[in-house]
DNA sequence: TTAAAATATAGCATATACGCTATAATAATT
DNA sequence: AATTATTATAGCGTATATGCTATATTTTAA
């Protein structure tokens, strides 16, 4: 048999914006006082799915920040408030 | 055979979010003066996936929006600057 | 009004987001 | 120090984001 000549996928993964969603999110949900667990019940994200994107272990959809925005009543820009640099 | 009790799966899908941050790219992108075609090709993201974006026909991930927002040059923030109705 | 450019749609394949459930690790209370 | 609360990790299954390629539709220019 032939070896399969795999295709290489690009890799969609912005670190360095994660980890500022990450810190962002973290510290957005301690201002409000919620734990992850409430802000799970709430928003209808899973427990697994918050802590992911807290650890940066995941690239969350934007409707999955909607849903916490509109949880901790904030606008979603707050969650985005930090600066990438140009690549 | 018993019929399979298919388990519900939770929808995430912001369909009001996902228009704004639609009208939001398509804005933004035209006031740079990039097509589809040439934010496609700096931002590594394909032209069917741009597409899909600005027709809400996906809901992208939040690393998707970060390198779209590198390539324009703007704030990630930018993309997001509108308020979700609290549900 | 045609030709060209831009945008939209479609189908398939693969990687991964996310749900679900359980457990481990860590932090906070008593 | 021992519970208890909170956060993190792990594995599996399903849906879907995204790439790729091609074609269709719409818009713009000539």
């Amino acid at each position: 048999m032939k070896k399969q000549k795999v295709k290489e996928r690009q890799k969609i993964y912005d670190i360095e914006g994660l980890q500022q969603l990450a810190n962002s999110l973290k510290a957005e949900r301690k201002k409000k006082g919620f734990t992850q667990e409430q802000l799970s019940y709430e928003s209808e994200i899973t427990l697994s799915q918050i802590a992911r994107i807290e650890t940066v272990k995941s690239n969350p959809t934007v409707s999955t920040i909607f849903k916490i925005a509109r949880t901790l009543n904030i606008q979603v820009s707050e969650l985005f408030n930090f600066k990438l640099e140009k690549k």
